[in-house]
RNA sequence: GCGCCCGUAGCUCAAUCGGAUAGAGCAUCGGCCUUCUAAGCCGAGGGUUGCAGGUUCGAUUCCUGCCGGGCGUGCCA
């Protein structure tokens, strides 16, 4: 059950009543302990519009009410403070227990394409990826959870000019008698070397820019070369995947190179939309008079460039049109950087003219900030500057294991192996989930690989904690009920109860950092509580028992959705 | 120039789309391991929410102007 949902019905509908239309109960989870567990604030909205005191109309509402699980109380200008009673807080949490879902309820399944992580297969993922990865694939656990039917895009890049030098470069390579298959281990070495002979050796770019000409020809030896480049850093991205607990696979890419096909075919259909596609200095081209560039000039969707090629304007309404028409997708959500909302607002402006998106569809940009560099410059994403995604995450987790064997030096090697693992990686992705999607972060070790405080070993910790209780427990099974007494263990209850809420709000726009926030006020509620109430030893060791059980099993669930796992010990 | 985004404690970030006394972590200082793991708990200090107006019962939030920063702005993605 959404306690939230229940008392925001329950005043709005007395206020509805009252007021002879529409009036929002505006029902929130409260801010301070003093005013309560939620509260309700249309009243004053409501007292203004229909002149009248709004201490008054606050009795009136109170007075429909028939609160069976609450109190209330007059507050302030016109606040109603809503008090719930501790019996139904335990009465749900008894309930709680048998929920597979915690609470939440399942939703009719829509289709939802998140597109998400896309890579550029000439090079290995970088700490860039970070965000577009963790967030996108947060969003789709979530989304899972509650029983959509969610469809991963990876939208991987694998086409374009700047495989000319990596072709021509392999094709040197292995007339040199050389191992393509070691040279490719280091992809980020062999894209940096391709792209230095690039600018150093004229003839080399020569042959690279025809290597460009002939790979779009559909040449077979270029297309074969490329084939196993491909091959190779998908296998790479997968590693990381794999390392980084990311739900994606190689089923889940579809590349830019699928769409080549449709791309002459876009073309066509655009042109023969009236006046849509205009030739405008050899380019064909989509004006819109929202769109505007320098000087106030007109800016153009370029949709075919003057030199015949396709741009990843075209590209991206290709993927439109498929996820439409093929993948019949109700949403699609875009986890894309911020510097690319005109080019999606283009994108999703032609695709809607065009008819490839549907007047019943929801395409939505959720864009993130930049990874910007301690001193506040960014993080270049041209020539190979960046950190390797993969380096981070075996820093993360050797620092982790070199905490773990202080910690906790009596376990095994695998062990430490394993909870270094576990928290290393947690803390990453934590630190990545846990702020603001759309503002920029700015990238720094320590921060990141943090295990104190606000970040994921400090929820994993909690989790432990339990999980150490049950240990000394030994218990063969749980039979009781909840019964609360005091106000830590109210107020961890409760928290407990808010687990759908928290969901969400995390959806309403996208922001892992709310499930993030809730799980780690979550454990601080435990924390206290463990502090406080003894567990073991108390008169009722059942009852707190059972609000260990639940505690952990919300923590548990709730990383889960974040993409990040929990440890007996650590 | 124009468009979009941002400016909150020394630092990194919150603030549940207009709510009550702006909250955490890190760092600093003080207390708590003979009871379930101290990666923890309890407490202290630290703020003119960039500046100036406006809207109203009420503004970090909405509007206007300014200052400062970022991104984007026709054939890279």
């Amino acid at each position: 059950m959404n306690i939230k949902h229940f008392l925001d019905h329950s005043f709005t509908e007395s206020l509805t009543d009252l007021a002879g239309s529409d009036t929002p109960g505006i029902v929130k989870q409260a801010q301070r302990a003093e005013f309560g567990h939620y509260q309700a604030n249309g009243v004053m909205a409501a007292a203004k519009k229909l002149k009248t005191n709004p201490r008054e109309l606050a009795q009136q509402v109170i007075s429909t009410l028939n609160p069976e699980i609450f109190t209330t109380k007059i507050a302030g200008p016109g606040f109603i403070n809503i008090h719930l009673h501790t019996s139904f807080i335990a009465g749900e949490l008894n309930k709680l227990h048998e929920d597979q879902l915690l609470g939440v309820d399942p939703v009719e399944p829509t289709k939802i394409v998140v597109d998400y992580s896309a890579p550029n297969l000439a090079k290995e993922m970088h700490v860039g990826h970070l965000r577009s990865t963790a967030i996108g694939d947060a969003i789709v656990r979530i989304l899972e959870f509650l029983g959509q039917d969610v469809i991963r895009a990876n939208h991987v890049g694998d086409w374009g000019a700047q495989f000319g030098s990596i072709l021509a470069y392999m094709d040197r390579l292995s007339q040199a008698g050389e191992s393509l298959s070691t040279e490719l281990k280091d992809l980020e070495k062999f894209y940096k070397a391709a792209s230095a002979l690039f600018k150093t050796d004229d003839e080399f770019a020569d042959i690279a820019r025809s290597y460009v000409v002939r790979l779009q020809g559909g040449d077979p030896k270029c297309l074969e070369l490329w084939q196993q480049f491909i091959d190779e850093s998908i296998h790479h991205s997968q590693e990381v995947y794999n390392k980084f607990d990311i739900t994606l696979t190689r089923g889940d890419i579809r590349a830019e190179s699928a769409y080549n096909d449709d791309l002459p075919v876009i073309v066509q259909e655009l042109s023969e939309i009236q006046e849509l596609l205009v030739e405008n200095e050899g380019a064909k081209c989509v004006f819109f008079d929202e769109f505007k560039g320098k000087d106030d000039k007109p800016l153009p969707a370029i949709i075919q460039k003057s030199d015949g090629g396709y741009p990843y304007m075209a590209t991206d309404l290709a993927a439109a049109r498929y996820r439409t028409r093929v993948l019949n997708a109700d949403k699609v959500l875009y986890v894309v950087g911020g510097e690319q909302l005109l080019h999606l607002r283009q994108v999703f402006a032609v695709g809607r003219a065009a008819g490839y998106i549907r007047d019943n569809q929801e395409f939505k940009h959720l864009p993130f900030g930049m990874i910007l560099k301690s001193d506040g410059s960014r993080f270049k994403t041209r020539d190979g500057a960046e950190v390797k995604l993969i380096d981070v995450l075996n820093e993360a987790i050797d620092r982790a294991f070199v905490l773990v064997s202080d910690k906790n030096p009596s376990l095994s090697e695998v062990e430490k192996q394993e909870i270094a693992n576990v928290v290393g990686l947690g803390a990453v992705k934590y630190a990545e989930l846990s702020k603001n999607r759309t503002t920029d972060y700015i990238f720094d070790w320590d921060t990141m690989l943090s295990f104190e405080g606000n970040t994921a070993p400090y929820l994993q910790y909690a989790y432990t904690r339990i999980r150490s209780i049950f240990r000394r427990a030994s218990l063969d099974s749980l039979e009781g009920k909840i019964e609360l007494a005091e106000e830590a263990e109210i107020r961890l209850g409760l928290k407990l109860l808010q687990f759908p809420e928290a969901i969400e709000s995390t959806l309403d726009d996208y922001q892992a950092n709310v499930m993030c926030n809730y799980l780690y006020e979550l454990s601080g509620f435990f924390n206290t509580f463990y502090e406080q109430c003894p567990v073991l030893n108390s008169e009722n060791p059942t009852s707190r028992l059972l609000i260990c059980e639940l505690t952990a099993r919300v923590l548990k669930q709730g990383l889960n959705l974040l993409g990040i796992t929990t440890v007996e010990q650590m």
